[in-house]
DNA sequence: CGAGTGACCGCAA
DNA sequence: ATTGCGGCCACTC
């Protein structure tokens, strides 16, 4: 029962992310246990399933991530594409786009 | 089956 | 402010 594996974990809270907002591979981490293993986050992204919004994962820096199909160019577009707004270094302002659980009923 | 890599983060000097 | 290194779990070859 609770033996969560960290990759179900992620995938969990990754496919909670409302559209219009990003988390990042740390947070994820950490609320997943390991707030270390972002790496592993990343690891999940890239062999995990391709239906999640990986698009709305960027890095701590706000940045996107490389490895995505098409690059951080690619991964850009469909991040616009989702309402959300990405800056001409490829990074999005996390400050205000950053989500996290339980922010929901902040409003 | 064993070993290495990976879309990262944090701290230290 | 910058640079360099270690650490964590899962997946692939």
């Amino acid at each position: 029962m609770s033996d969560a594996g960290f990759r179900q974990m992620v995938e969990a809270l990754v496919a909670q992310i409302p559209k219009g907002r990003v988390m990042t591979y740390g947070h994820l981490a950490a609320l997943c246990g390991s707030p270390r293993a972002a790496r592993i986050v990343g690891g999940i992204a890239h062999y995990g399933n391709p239906e999640l919004p990986w698009q709305r994962v960027v890095n701590k820096q706000g940045g996107l991530a490389s490895g995505y199909p098409g690059g951080k160019t690619g991964h850009q577009q469909h991040l616009e594409a989702e309402g959300i707004d990405v800056s001409d270094d490829h990074s999005v302002d996390i400050k205000k786009l950053l989500w996290q659980p339980g922010i929901e009923g902040r409003r």
